[in-house]
DNA sequence: GCAAGGTC
């Protein structure tokens, strides 16, 4: 039997199709698809099915230096088991084993995966590398009449990234991560692509946040022929600079209205240069994943939804493979009998028959790019039915369909007419644009095609000045990157891979490096970036991916070995990590910080420290002051979302505002004391123990009059405007006594009182469960403080302490949290075997 | 809990 591997199932069927003319038969091999057909067999991978890690015992972070993964050894291990397992079961039966994965690095390094777990069940049979840049029938045959083998150098070049990668990655990652006392879900990563693509969002901010403005002036006129007759048109003064250049700006007010002056009181302007040229307007080139990202984000879709469409698209038949950085058409495309496919079409028929009536021999655009890979993105020639897809979907598909239909239509032109006009000795210019010939864009209407109105005027004509205006302005600080233009510069410096860029720009929101779209700095990601560059530059800088290329390269042709690149890169890394050896605490005290002014409010309204968002043990988010535990002022948040912290301020409190981020139910609940206060109040269920008559009787205050004056406070159970609970004091904010209730379901307040705080007992009802009783809300309260008081005390509730590290500590005399925050980490790690300061270091953090 | 690269 012969055995055929692909890089994914969609390869694998329609290449079992193409060499079975159509007479495979789709069978399942332990839940993984195989074609068969013959002798044949035909299975798709996934990617890659191995994976590279360090050995299990490097896998806790707090027992293992992160300067030990430099000389860990690395190892490959299956991540898609069952895919590995179905591949073990062919290889056995296998006479002949042929690898059919893409034709990059990549693919040559995910075949080298297939062919060592083909090796591993049998030493012998024959593996051959079949190579083609498209799965067309012309390709594909051709291909396999020429087998070749695999090229292990090539390979080794991928492997060599994926160890430095790891690596570099890992130990960065856990070294920031151990600094910052950030362990479990919100570690601080760090990589040869994130960090480069964070640093262009944070050197741009930087220069925003550095950015001072300037005042200039700029002055605007509209003329009009003289007889009358036709509209006005704008035109701008200008004038020559030092370098004989046109410049628009006046940076001088005194300038800009003595010019004002003189242009105003005008009446008329004499034309003194009249110039007309046409100008030719290319059609774009076929698409690559990065400008079919940056197409579909001018249509609205973010970079992660347009790959998401398009791989649907893809998987369903109506497009090529969307991961490419190809751009231009195979010779095997045929542009005549794609467009034959769409004739007849309601909607997308009409251009094709224009393009095929235009032309008898059509010829494509093409980009800078030619690769192996893939071919540019382009329709298959399949449509769905309008019914079949969603809009979104089919707006996308039109997309690329537009796009193909332009690269093979005739380019526009443009007539541009300039007219000067002087007034006494300013000049004023009008530029007007009119698209004479549409060329492409008849074809494909998504760009800006918006023509300016000049008339034809002669040299020394007179014009009327109708209107003058002197508009005030300042120069803009520069913009932040929008996701696509991410993207695109992210290919310009070449880090990241079609596949992954944008994956990377998610990976920096979950990290919480970024917020909001244009992707704007956290502090914490501002921090980071300042400690990799100033510790380890070469993580933050494209050159560490440019020297990376040339090695592999190197590899690829045999000029170097895997070991000696991957040794060269370690050493480079150890350099590093002697240079971090001394800072760990000043780097730790600066992420903190900045994670701290990443949830910064504003002044606590108790105590004037800040008021920080923060979440209970138990996962729900609060406001909380930073002086706790001196300072108890807390302020609750909706139970629904993640709290998310605008730039925008409230002007009573000096807080910012919170938006609750939730899907589609995320809502803005602005500032928190201003939700707290305007809290709708349900049913009183008895007196304020803090402030209620029997209290206030106790505790007489000494103002003498406010005394008498002086109301007494019951509780009541209010609801916030964000729909979160609490019993609180009806004379709030003057009191500010108040419990927690829970967030869902309804409360009833029963007749049963509780002796002790004379308040009823409540019962909470939810739809899914039953009734729950959750009696005096004093009592329950007591109860939840002394459960947090009791695992407070316990060191084993501290995430990573285990029953045998506790009593580890426990010899060295630490027997609560309270004794591990006062211990000295260094002292700790040498009284106590197999326990490192950074561990201790993480505990003190968390405490 | 780490990277980046495949793919779903």
């Amino acid at each position: 039997m012969e055995l055929i591997i692909t890089e994914k199932d969609n390869a694998a069927r329609r290449i079992a199709e193409i060499l079975s003319g159509g007479s495979m038969q789709a069978t399942r091999e332990s839940g993984v698809n195989v074609y068969e057909w013959g002798g044949k067999r035909c299975v798709g991978l996934s990617g890659h099915v191995v994976g590279v890690d360090f050995p299990p015992e490097y896998g806790d972070w707090r027992d293992v230096e992160p300067v030990e993964l430099i000389d860990a050894s690395v190892e490959k291990r299956p991540t898609k088991e069952d895919i590995v397992s179905t591949l073990r079961i062919l290889a056995r039966r296998a006479t002949q084993v042929t690898i059919a994965t893409d034709y990059d690095r990549e693919g040559e390094l995910i075949g080298k995966e297939a062919y060592e777990i083909v090796r591993d069940v049998d030493d012998d049979v024959p593996i051959q590398r079949v190579r083609f840049s498209s799965i067309t029938e012309n390709e594909v045959t051709r291909a396999f009449d020429e087998p070749e083998s695999l090229d292990f150098d090539l390979a080794a070049a991928g492997e060599a990234r994926q160890i430095i990668d790891l690596v570099w990655g890992a130990s960065l990652t856990r070294f920031l991560s151990l600094s910052a006392g950030q362990l479990g879900n919100d570690f601080i990563s760090v990589g040869r692509v994130q960090s480069p693509t964070l640093k262009l969002i944070v050197d741009r901010e930087r220069e925003i946040e550095a950015f001072d403005p300037d005042d200039y002036w700029e002055l605007f006129a509209d003329l009009a022929k003289d007889d009358g007759a036709g509209d006005a048109f704008d035109a701008q003064y200008y004038y020559l600079d030092e370098d004989d250049n046109e410049a628009e700006r006046v940076w001088d007010e005194s300038v800009a209205d003595s010019v004002f002056e003189t242009l105003s009181s005008a009446s008329e302007a004499t034309v003194t240069d009249v110039n007309r040229r046409t100008r030719t307007d290319a059609p774009p080139a076929p698409f690559n994943t990065t400008q079919f990202i940056r197409a579909a984000s001018a249509i609205g879709y973010s970079a992660k939804r347009a790959m998401s469409i398009a791989e649907d698209l893809y998987t369903a038949g109506y497009m090529t493979y969307p991961r490419t950085d190809n751009t231009v058409y195979p010779d095997d495309l045929d542009p005549e009998a794609l467009l034959d496919e769409f004739v007849g079409h309601p909607t997308l028929g009409e251009s094709a028959e224009e393009l095929l009536e235009a032309d008898d021999d059509l010829v494509a655009t093409e980009g800078d790019e030619e690769t192996t890979d893939h071919p540019p993105i382009h329709p298959t020639g399949e449509i769905p039915a309008r019914g079949d897809v969603s809009d979104d979907e089919w707006e996308i598909f039109e997309l690329v369909v537009r796009r193909f239909y332009a690269t093979l239509a005739d380019a526009a032109r443009w007539e541009h007419l300039k007219v000067v006009a002087d007034v006494e000795d300013h000049s004023l210019k009008a530029n007007g644009k009119r698209l004479v010939e549409p060329g492409y864009h008849a074809v494909y209407p998504y760009f800006n095609t918006s023509e300016n109105f000049v008339p034809a005027v002669d040299e020394g004509e007179t014009l009327a000045i109708t209107d003058t205006e002197l508009e005030a302005k300042q120069t803009q600080p520069p913009r932040r990157y929008g996701q696509s233009r991410l993207i695109e510069t992210m290919e310009d410096m070449g880090i990241g891979t079609k596949s992954t860029r944008h994956n990377i720009i998610e990976k920096l929101y979950d990290r919480g490096y970024v917020e909001d779209d244009p992707p704007r700095p956290t502090k914490l990601a501002m921090a980071v970036v300042d400690a990799a560059e100033q510790f380890a530059d070469e993580v933050v800088s494209e050159e560490m991916t440019a020297q990376l290329e040339a090695d592999m390269d190197a590899i690829a042709s045999g000029e170097a070995t895997l070991d000696d690149v991957t040794e060269e890169s370690r050493e480079m890394l150890e350099e590093i990590f002697e240079e971090l050896a001394d800072s760990r605490e000043e780097i730790g005290d600066h992420l903190r910080q900045s994670l701290k002014d990443d949830k910064r409010l504003g002044p606590c309204p108790e105590c004037g420290e800040d008021l920080l968002v923060r979440r209970s043990r138990y996962g729900s988010y609060f406001v909380g002051c930073d002086g706790y535990p001196d300072c108890e002022y807390t302020i609750q948040l909706p139970s629904t979302g993640k709290p998310h912290i605008l730039e925008e301020t409230c002007d009573e409190h000096d807080l910012n505002e919170i938006k609750m981020l939730a899907g589609r139910q995320t809502f803005v609940h602005g500032c928190p004391l201003c939700a707290a206060e305007d809290a709708g109040e349900g049913p009183i269920i008895g007196e304020c123990p803090e402030c209620g008559e029997s209290a206030a009787s106790e505790t007489p205050r000494d103002e003498g009059g406010e005394t008498a004056e002086a109301e007494s406070g019951e509780l009541a159970i209010k609801t916030l405007q964000s729909g979160s609970r609490l019993v609180g004091c009806t004379r709030y904010p003057d009191c500010d006594y108040s419990l927690p209730l829970p967030r869902r379901g309804e409360i009833e307040v029963t007749d049963e009182r509780c002796e002790e705080h004379d308040l009823p007992e409540l019962v909470v009802h939810t739809d899914d469960d039953d009734p729950w009783e959750l009696g005096c809300p004093i009592c329950n309260y007591r109860e939840y403080q002394a459960r947090e008081a009791e695992s407070g005390s316990d060191l084993e509730s501290l995430d990573g302490i285990g029953s045998k590290t506790a009593e580890k500590l426990a010899e060295a005399g630490i027997e609560s949290v309270d004794d591990l925050s006062d211990a000295d980490p260094d002292a700790v790690a040498a009284d106590v075997d197999g326990i490192s300061a950074d561990r201790v270091r993480g505990w003190q953090a968390k405490a």
